[in-house]
DNA sequence: TGATATAGTTCACGCTTCGTACAAACGCGT
DNA sequence: ACGCGTTTGTACGAAGCGTGAACTATATCA
């Protein structure tokens, strides 16, 4: 057996109540306002079992007892509430250009919600984020702040959370916890920005307790975030989920990850701005018609080629559905190989995707075998997925129970 | 929450029981011979709680007492084996053109083996297998036969566990299950070989407990079986695994699954077949010497091209180089994308891996991340790993421990 | 006012593990 | 032969937990 499991323990007398409690509190997130017969008959355990549990989430003020609901007949039972005031989250998103910061509650609801030019420097991210924190502190002291939740756009170590690599960022070996850490007091949570939307998808939402889901997320690269069996696929080192880097074509162009002909080279929102500045999209195999080396004005943030494809641009949208066509075929690969029951897109590209969609819907279509019954989504850009996964990842490892395997 | 989890009930008084019986029936096997100390050491718990379990598992016939150990102080410890006299499981892999039976034992072991020329008809497929099983049962009246364990190329549905689509069979919709139950009064399982294959390394052998391991077979076509966080990765309907059919060239030639250019398009015993006896492999990025149009006898058989390289044949082997790159540039995908610890490779063309792997491991090396740990490794095919695979299927059951999650 | 229905609590019981005490078995030194 | 230290395996009471029936609290309706 493995060295985990050696040191795992056997179960003990309380270990039963580790699981209820676990049920319990997680079925009080997911079915708030919620009785406590409820709660027994949705779990399947007596309601004396129940009261006992939510006696000690109570003690431990995780829960509180709100109001009472209305019922046609009998006692009106007290409703049961996570305890939104015991803690807050706060959720770091740190995009290329762009860093995002957001305070949450229990809920996941967002409270407050600030962003930054991400600083080329990691170190000067770490100070900055370490003084906004201390600010936010300051400003708040009836808060309590418990832990903070980071995504980066890149590989994050499984164990040591330190940033690996991050092509788009062009930062190599990073610790963000470390000093994140020393600086603020509260602990740090770092993930891959692919995995937190993931973890974020089947943490509360349409798509909550979904067991096998993907996320792509499509900005200056695409990453991958694979939920199978209900559990984020990390791999031996935490990374797994680089699916925006496999190989379309071996003799494709030049990737910042060193290899050629990624995915990501194609479907990115950099390979949508760069074919559509260069007037001609390199290597490409999309049927698109030959346009006449006519000049066109060069953007320089994928927003703008959105804007223009809106306004009417006709190359601009022949970029976007070249785009599209890409995505799809990538899509393709995840879709065969891993057979999520939901595939949700995450960025800007979503917002063209009454363009995009059915030229991704139609590759699947076409080249997925009829039997699969995954479904293709596009989220809200406005939901802010990214931030939804960082304080889902924190929050998630206090709801989850320890399992045994 | 999932209609899942809301029918799973919670943990009882006897949940502590069922998970230590688990892990310590786990540890009695992958430790055996072993004493009630050790075991105590092992997991974590109190002699006196193994000692009761270790009495359960002897009145249910799972384990035996067998002799002593030599200590240099102390008591001699009475030692624990799995007790093979319990019972004996049938094994079946039906392949495109043949199908393999084993009778084995609680430890794997093979008792017996056989084989026959698959039928072209599923019927006559289930019929030759319940009528040698009983003949089994009738020269073997001291075995009890247990349950029997079948694994088929092809996709199997996750539920009602029929052979949704095997495109080298050109099978559809075929149900081995029910019949099979029927006529031999046996409970089966069906099962993807490929996942069966790497159900087989993470149960027993040197990666036994691994965690991520990708299994792959190459045979007529390519199969992948995912273990992922120590589970398989079945989706949504257990269509997973089906990398196969991804995509390297979505102008490729047409593949039996109706799409285009996949991966054992140009990396399968099939497609190494065809590649030799066309003379010019179709679409080829491989950079082979261009043969002058010499003609070559034809082969029928993959097992007749290895042949002729072993020989020295050079095409033959050039055929092998090419499929190896292909192999290679599929097997990238996986690895960046699921960044396994293990990949084992399955199938008659491990016996040209002194000539294929080195290319393997160099475009691993090229187009991998460096900071990957995979390792990529031929099993021995005379180990059989498709029919350990379908008794691991049927063993696992009964000694994985109920999970809650 | 009483019948009925539902929510939440109390408590004796059984199951499980724990930890200590104890018996069994063995080697070594005197 | 005997005692001592050491290790294995067992016995038994204590403590934690869920069960299920009985009970209390609270509501609607006739």
């Amino acid at each position: 057996m493995e060295a985990r499991r050696s040191k795992s323990k056997g179960a003990n007398s309380e270990t039963a109540r580790d699981i209820n409690r676990s049920l319990v509190l997680s079925a009080i997130r997911t079915s708030q306002p919620v009785s406590r017969a409820d709660l027994a008959r949705q779990i399947g355990l007596q309601r004396s079992t129940v009261s006992l549990i939510v006696g000690q989430l109570m003690n431990e003020r995780w829960v509180v007892e709100g109001g009472l609901a209305q019922l046609p007949r009998g006692r009106k039972p007290r409703l049961l509430t996570l305890d939104v005031e015991r803690a807050a989250i706060i959720g770091v998103n740190v995009m290329p250009h762009r860093t995002t910061m957001v305070v949450a509650d229990l809920n996941s609801k967002f409270l407050s919600q600030e962003s930054f030019d991400t600083p080329e420097d990691p170190a000067a991210l770490t100070s900055t984020l370490a003084s906004r924190i201390a600010r936010l502190r300051r400003e708040q002291p009836g808060t309590t702040f418990e832990e903070i939740g980071v995504s980066m756009a890149g590989r994050v170590d499984r164990f040591t959370q330190k940033l690996v690599f991050a092509p788009n960022l062009g930062w190599r070996d990073v610790d963000v916890k470390g000093p994140l850490e020393a600086a603020t007091g509260l602990p740090v949570s770092v993930e891959n920005a692919a995995n937190a939307c993931a973890l974020a998808e089947v943490w509360s939402g349409p798509f909550a307790g979904v067991q096998d889901l993907i996320a792509v997320t499509v900005s200056e690269g695409i990453g991958t975030g694979i939920i199978a069996n209900g559990q984020l696929v990390r791999g031996t080192t935490g990374a797994a989920g680089e699916f925006g880097h496999f190989c379309m074509n071996p003799e494709g162009p030049a990737c910042n990850c060193g290899s050629r002909g990624c995915w990501e080279v194609y479907a990115s929102n950099t390979a949508a701005v760069r074919a559509y500045n260069e007037g001609a999209p390199a290597g490409s195999k999309f049927p698109v018609r030959k346009r006449k080396t006519q000049r066109v004005a060069s953007v320089s943030e994928f927003s703008d080629l959105l804007s223009l494809a809106e306004r009417g641009d006709v190359q601009a949208g022949e970029v976007l559905e070249r785009m599209g066509w890409y995505l799809g075929l990538g899509l393709v690969v995840l879709v065969n190989g891993l057979s999520p029951s939901i595939v949700t897109i995450v960025g800007e590209v979503t917002r063209a995707w009454s363009r995009i969609g059915p030229i991704v819907q139609k590759i699947i279509a076409d080249r997925v075998h009829s039997h699969s019954q995954t479904r293709i989504i596009p989220t809200n850009d406005i939901l802010q997925p990214r931030l939804r996964g960082t304080v889902a990842l924190v929050l998630q490892k206090h709801f989850q129970p320890t399992l045994f395997s």
